[in-house]
RNA sequence: GGAGAGGUGGCUGAGUGGUCGAAAGCGGCGGUUUGCUAAACCGCUAGGUGGGUAAUUCUGCCUCGGGGGUUCGAAUCCCCCCCUCUCCGCCA
């Protein structure tokens, strides 16, 4: 199915890998082949396309192991209860030594199989997730496929300043003060920029909210077994995650990482699918290597505030509701009237857990030469991704036995960049902002940001 | 931060070394009875993962917050961690 401007074709997952086998160990061992195209088309680090064979050959290993620690298990037991049942003590005592034989026995090959078992697991869990089959296929930002172009970028007829330079005229942002306090890549919102902060989040909140999503915020630190089970790793060279000296907790990247882990370890019922929230949290990046690239205002920081969406969907409910959350962030950003464009995100820029992933770029008329389109929001289908690694189920009706969710998210609001899109967009030849229409019910009905004296 | 008490199946809750993956109750599902509903009665009712079978089915292993240990044998004993509750202190 092809691509058009009307919607996407979305295939269920299940309908083009089989159901829950994705990236179950299963599943690798059986399309091997297939997982290595996926993983060559997702651009994967040399190491982790290397270790596809080890990985094979440590699950046959493995298996072999588990049988034979299995069988031996089953004959303890069997000599457990025997002991249990003997009243002659002689005999008691014969059923105690063989009980000690096989306990002795066994040892060397429990310990081969853990250390079999843990090498298998951190092989396969570096393996990223599958590919929905109409994504492009390519590893730059040239590769993403635009779907379409939404509203007009505005004609100056004057030229058009950039965020900072507006922000920092009109008092609303000050970089110096956050360097001084927190370093580069800090900042403070003053005055009527607080204001505008607290207004898009009212509006992507209360509209999400009338959309059926339950409005939550979370915490900013989660556990690192929560990062590692959404696809985030805490720790490394290349980590873009803070963590917290002398604990196991890090600052997180976005609300999807607390939100995806509420329900980690739960069966959850199918009545109760899908499961919508739309988060509010503080988001912390280091953006590592990212020195020096687009680095200037707000498009790039450590921290900013997001409303995100979560969605958790049985098998078959993935598709529409990836849907359902693009249109919503469309729906978004065609309120407050900035233009856009949707791409389709090719597989070398998917990252590790999604399937398929939707971008929104917002028009950023300070942004290059003549303003560029800059990502304001971005949305990902995880299938069960997630889920196998958080152990996220649910029980079908009428079935027996669980499956797991699949999992979704997508930016509402990320502040900063939407911020610097609307400060952009709606400024005047005076240096001062119009207000969009829809968030003028929480900035005192004022229509502009003006001019400090 | 200090002191104490706990974490058992969908829920409540028994179980302190062996026929316990686990009493009982509730809830849920199925059935009998009934003009209908209710009541009563009977039965079923945790998850994961592997093996045999065409299949109803049969069968192994793991799991009583998580991890490690003691033991022939652990829900039960020991150690570490997580979480919850009560009291004290501190605090927005």
């Amino acid at each position: 199915m092809r691509v058009g401007s009307t919607g996407v074709a979305a295939a269920p997952l299940w309908e083009k890998h089989g159901i829950f086998e994705m990236l179950d160990a299963k599943y690798v061992i059986a399309n091997i082949e297939k997982v290595r195209r996926n993983c060559v088309d997702r651009g994967v680090p040399a190491d982790v396309l290397a270790d596809l064979d080890a990985f094979v050959e440590l699950e046959r290993r493995r298996k072999d192991l588990l049988q034979s620690v299995e069988e031996t298990r089953r004959l303890q037991n069997e000599t457990a209860q025997a002991t249990a049942k003997e009243k002659d003590p002689a005999k008691r005592s014969e059923f105690v030594e063989k009980g000690k034989r096989l306990k002795e026995s066994v040892q060397n090959d429990e310990e081969t199989l853990k250390r079999v078992e843990l090498e298998a697991r951190a092989r396969l869990a570096r393996i990223p997730n599958m590919t929905h089959p109409d994504a492009p296929i390519g590893s730059t930002e040239e590769d993403n496929r635009e779907l379409r172009k939404v509203g007009t970028p505005r004609v100056f007829d004057f030229k058009p300043r950039d965020h900072v330079e507006l922000g920092v005229a009109l008092d609303l942002i000050d970089f110096e003060a956050g360097g001084k306090v927190s370093g580069h890549g800090f900042y403070f919102l003053k005055n009527d920029a607080v204001l505008l902060d607290l207004a898009l989040q009212r509006y992507a909140i209360n509209k999400l909210i009338a959309a059926g999503f339950t409005p939550i915020i979370t915490p900013d630190l989660a556990r690192n077994s929560i990062l590692e089970g959404i696809g985030f790793n805490p720790r490394g060279p290349e980590t873009q995650i803070y963590s917290i000296e002398n604990s196991d907790l890090s600052l997180i990247g976005t609300a999807e990482i607390t939100l995806g882990g509420m329900h980690a370890d739960q069966i959850l019922d199918e009545s109760s699918l899908p499961i919508k929230y739309v988060g509010i949290s503080h988001c912390f990046r280091t953006e590592a290597g990212a020195a020096g690239r687009a680095s200037k205002g707000l498009y790039r920081v450590h921290q900013f505030t997001k409303v995100e969406m979560f969605a958790f969907t049985t098998v078959e409910g993935s598709a529409a509701a990836h849907l359902e959350l693009l249109s919503l962030e469309e729906s978004i950003f065609q309120g407050l009237g900035l233009p856009y464009r949707v791409l389709d995100i090719c597989s070398g820029d998917l990252g590790g857990p999604a399937y398929r992933k939707f971008d929104l770029e917002a028009w950023m008329p300070g942004r290059g030469e003549g303003g560029e389109y800059g990502e304001v929001t971005s949305t990902s289908d995880c299938g069960d991704y997630q889920s196998r690694r958080l152990n996220i189920r649910y029980r079908p009706a009428g079935q027996k036995g669980t499956r797991f969710v699949h999992t979704l998210n997508g930016t509402a609001i990320a502040l900063s960049r939407t911020l610097i899109a609307v400060i952009e967009n709606y400024q005047r030849e005076d240096g001062s902002i119009e207000i969009p229409e829809v968030l003028r019910g929480d900035m005192g009905c004022r229509e502009v940001i003006g001019v400090r004296s």
